[in-house]
DNA sequence: GCCTATTAGTGTTTCATATACACTAAGATA
DNA sequence: TATCTTAGTGTATATGAAACACTAATAGGC
């Protein structure tokens, strides 16, 4: 047991995958296998732990339900209202992650007893204050399409500029114009031709394209 | 005594107080009364009660140390690296407040040993890592002036459009053209002319402005 | 009362960036 | 070889940002 003169909230750390898949922007959710909200579908997450840092409490909860690291992970906001949770005061600390669309890994992968992708416009109902977080993440993440270079995260080794421009299409939820599209991409100087082809498809090849330095995120204009 | 079956840290909210004074960035700061960091300037803050949301608990500690209510709050960042506290594992939600240049009170009212108003360019040794924190809030600070009308915030109830510029300018520290910025700020449509005129001057009255909503900080652009 | 100093107040031109818009090219398949 | 499908490309227009200098109103000194 641990003593403590005052009474100290439990800190979690709760995290929003977010995946592109099939153009459609998704969410990775876990069904919860305790009480409460059991059966519930929520965000995965856990306590953070004495000895680790808050980003490390993030990665360590990603790792362990999808098998996935190295990947984008920002802080996202702190939730801590006092009834948040109905068992004790748990204030978490709310992350956001992106995964490219080829490193998304079986659900047996996963931890949990249930885990998978929701579309965002076709989630299920979510435990504790959970629609808020994620709302708030759908938010910044598409505020950040427009002032940094983000979405390259969610891009493969190499894709094709099309592919790139369904991406924001799909998280903007709007159809872009193409040529104004790769104008703009091409001029903010952040991804390079491969010199191969896209040669899987009954049509004209397209050039692949990678990200210069997939580990920055630019904040642009 | 509070018990616990697994360690608990403690959960703090500290506040970047920030204010305009003398055409400067000015910061509040309170002098550390007991150990750690005893006698060396901290941001003010203290621990979140359990029955006590986390923005509550920042408009709390804000009050204590400034007899100030009522005034911008916005959460900032949270900071929990594993040794940012000597004694034990403490997690701080991070907040930065915006004070009215006529709001500032006296020193008497705090609750703290000492506390002052230090301009952001001759700050003194800061305790833990909040030398970070501050420089998180001036960040975020800067970045919001350009999306949004957060700098209103600064402003008393009435006030000159030079007035407002120097605010501008204090903060981005450049210099602004006078024109292009009253065309800018008026086509915000967020101030209009009180019909009085500032008359305490040396020189020709200036027309006297108000901020339309003043609980109201809006994304611009 | 008038001259001087000081700050308030005002438009236009130029440049850069964003938007609108339609046809040709390359390969796969029938 | 004709057809289908997606890739790839340029220009004209509109909108917003930046540069730039003089007149107006008051206080204070003479």
């Amino acid at each position: 047991m641990y003593q403590y003169r005052h009474p100290h909230p439990s800190v979690t750390a709760d995290i929003v995958i977010f995946t592109l898949q099939d153009e459609q922007l998704k969410l990775l959710l876990i069904k919860r296998a305790v009480e409460p909200y059991k059966g519930q579908w929520a965000l995965p997450g856990g306590f953070v732990r004495m000895d680790e840092d808050l980003d490390a409490a993030a990665r360590r909860e990603l790792a362990e339900e999808t098998g996935i690291s190295g990947v984008y992970l920002e802080q996202l906001y702190t939730f801590g209202a006092v009834d948040r949770d109905p068992r004790e005061r748990v204030i978490t600390v709310a992350y956001y992650a992106l995964i490219p669309s080829d490193r998304i890994v079986l659900q047996a992968a996963t931890d949990a007893d249930e885990a998978g992708w929701f579309a965002m416009d076709a989630l299920p109902a979510l435990a504790f204050d959970h629609p808020a977080i994620v709302d708030m993440a759908r938010q910044r993440l598409v505020a950040k399409l427009d002032y940094s270079t983000i979405a390259f995260q969610f891009m493969p080794e190499t894709f094709t500029l099309t592919e790139l421009q369904r991406v924001y299409e799909a998280i903007r939820q709007e159809v872009l114009d193409k040529r104004n599209f790769r104008k703009w991409v091409l001029a903010l100087d952040q991804i390079e031709e491969t010199g191969e082809m896209k040669r899987d498809t009954a049509s004209r090849p397209a050039k692949l394209y990678r990200v210069r330095d997939r580990e920055r995120v630019d904040i642009i204009k």
